[in-house]
DNA sequence: CGTTATGTGACGCGATGGTGACATCCGCCC
DNA sequence: GGGCGGATGTCACCATCGCGTCACATAACG
């Protein structure tokens, strides 16, 4: 079982005290004044509240941002009010997001198992699981749900592509250089072409149509 | 190599001489009292003093962050003493920062330098909450209560603004300009439209009306 | 009940994306 | 070498979409 790690500050705990020591796939731990007390493996995610009329809250977040141990960590910024200036100093002091608080078990689990999924592949090299889409590397072959989906070599890159990139709008330039295609240049429209020949092949894999097109912008893989 | 761009007012500017005309890598560059004396690509630093007996600093913050031009500069007021009133002012005032001067070389870098590599990497999956609502901008998609709302780029953009500033007033100009449509000039009546459209993506994911309208002043997001 | 404000279906224009057809290119086999 | 077949980039056509406007229906207000 994956562990997941959390980081709440003091306060924050202190309300959350309940369901701290009770999950076991989390691990908990508070944040002091001066920074983590204690290290973890692999990301975390860190629950920063804000702390009235003071900047301890954005101060944290800087910190954490500049901790090179902390480096791959989400950080979520919890507002005491809805205030349109403190969202954005959140942000600019580099929290990955916000919410207002107060918090509660439901949120905070919701919101780390959401960011978990996004961020699940990265690892595996030989084989990658993205919800129903399995792509082995080493065959050259992905599947969905089971079903094998025929695939040519541009359309299994860019598959993978959009797989590790999951949930995010990809602009078709972005698209192309991924796909290492810088020379000759390609033209912007062709992705176009790719996206239909690879929703065509997913289709017929039975595969319903996981690739929303993003008017003006780009395309996006959905994945629940 | 990237460059980077620092304001000064004048007093600071006077202070730090010796180095604003020594360093390449840098853009320095003078605050006059009605402003930035000149424009510069791209995101710039700016460093604002207190001015005792005056509001001119605060003023001067207010005007930067109304000032489009320089959306995405960081403010950072420099205090004359370490009072807590004067920093909540600051805050107020829309600085991102403050910090107690007098400023010596160093501090400035430093300062500058760390925000800088902050602001670089980040790939921020912006996924922003309130209540039932939650717009996932890196996909651009939004859910009520975890059910998907059909939006076209504009409602999007529309539900967005309303959700920042929920419980609030807005009328249809602050609505135009806010999504950012000055050119060509759109008929107020236009916004009604938008919110219709809104509207109806939002019953049809469930939501209920959450748009009230205003007679005539404009419309509120409610929120809880 | 008159007046003013808002809701909304319909329309049309420009922008944008989907897609079949075609041209190239490349590797392979005889 | 020549011929073949699959893969892929490009193009052009056209369906569709997004959105601002208008016109009329409806609702709110005093």
């Amino acid at each position: 079982m994956t562990v997941i790690n959390i980081f709440l500050t003091d306060e924050l705990g202190e309300t959350l005290d309940d369901f701290v020591h009770d999950e076991r796939r989390f691990t908990f731990a508070r944040l002091g004044s001066d920074g983590p007390r204690q290290l973890v493996e692999g990301p975390a995610y860190v629950f920063v509240d804000w702390v009235m009329d003071d900047m301890a809250g954005l101060e944290m977040c800087r910190r954490l941002r500049a901790d090179q141990r902390m480096g791959d960590s989400h950080v979520t910024m919890v507002l005491e009010s809805d205030d349109i200036e403190d969202r954005r100093r959140a942000l600019k002091a580099g929290a990955d997001d916000y919410l207002v608080g107060p918090l509660d078990r439901t949120t905070v689990l919701d919101r780390v198992l959401a960011l978990q999924s996004e961020r699940q592949p990265r690892h595996a090299t030989q084989r990658l699981e993205f919800g129903p889409l399995v792509i082995d590397m080493a065959a050259l072959q992905a599947r969905w749900a089971g079903e094998p989906v025929q695939l040519r070599p541009n359309e299994f890159r860019l598959l993978r592509y959009f797989a590790e990139n999951a949930n995010r709008v990809l602009s078709r330039e972005e698209l192309i250089s991924g796909l290492g295609k810088q020379e000759p240049p390609i033209d912007e429209r062709t992705v176009d072409v790719w996206v239909g020949r690879l929703r065509r092949a997913l289709k017929s894999a039975g595969a319903g149509n996981p690739l929303r097109t993003v008017r003006s912008l780009g395309y996006v893989f959905d994945l629940v």
